[in-house]
DNA sequence: ATATACGTTCCAGTAGCTAGAATGTCAAGA
DNA sequence: TCTTGACATTCTAGCTACTGGAACGTATAT
């Protein structure tokens, strides 16, 4: 099948695929007489894979690993299992950072609402709120 | 004062600081005759703007929107209020997609789990839920 | 012959820094 | 005076995971 094809049953651009390929998450493709990038079932599962965990937020980094032990015929299972705790832990957190953020986004909004808006260099401005911030509260330390 | 109180007064690295120069989020610094930098009040007050606004997760882009009002006078609250706004959104609907990408890792650990973990290329093993995601739940779709 | 819809390569850009190299400056101690 | 250490400077390159665009080749239908 054809590049086309590929990106059809897998959902992945074909922009992607070959930039997948240059970095060796794919293997370097077959090629047609005209130049063409061919590829067969292997390759429709082994991007499927791919961008599975893609969708699940892994790093291309950890999807090489798991398609290495592939590659070299050892369950990967394990491994997987591992970074999907490893990531929901991670997902757990991040939660939490923008739960705090969204609370001091709405918090600095109902503040800000009740100063004029037309104070340039005073201290009744909204401005003010946000740059006051820094070395005060430490509700959500982010990143 | 040298670079080293700035970093001091806003909690920015040094390193930031330069970059935000050359960007242009802050002004030329004044040079000292050995080529240091000099910075006063006024850079401090400027670079704690830069610095809330990052730390709610505005875009240097949007912060050099609000530094251009402010230089030219205007009160940018109003804008910033809108900001504040937009970006509560945002982080909204990001929390509902890593709620949803949670719930997504939680599920594949737990049926990953009563799956052997030795299964290269057979159907009970977790790599194949991961792959198999591809083009079926839409639970969470993101970015 | 031409229009179109594919395919190819290569280069550059995105955001917001951060690391590191090579070098210069300043203050204090032996 | 020499040296050590902590500072400062500039410059280049790298990070993540792609994406856009140019310039060009190929296949098919009209």
């Amino acid at each position: 099948m054809e590049i086309r094809e590929l990106v059809k049953s897998t959902g992945v651009s074909a922009k992607t695929i070959r930039y997948y390929e240059e970095i060796r998450i794919l293997p370097p493709a077959a090629r047609k007489p005209n130049g063409y990038r061919e590829y067969s079932i292997v390759d429709v599962d082994r991007l499927k894979l791919v961008a599975g965990a893609r969708r699940l937020d892994f790093g291309l980094e950890e999807i090489r690993e798991i398609l290495d032990l592939r590659d070299r015929n050892i369950a990967p299972c394990g491994v997987l299992l591992r970074l999907l705790e490893k990531k929901a832990a991670e997902i757990k957190i991040r939660i939490r950072e923008l739960q705090a953020l969204e609370k001091d986004l709405q918090h600095l909004n109902a503040l800000g609402l009740t100063y004029p808006i037309d104070d340039v260099e005073g201290k009744n401005c909204v401005c003010h709120l946000v740059s006051e911030q820094v070395g005060l509260g430490k509700s959500s330390e982010n990143q």
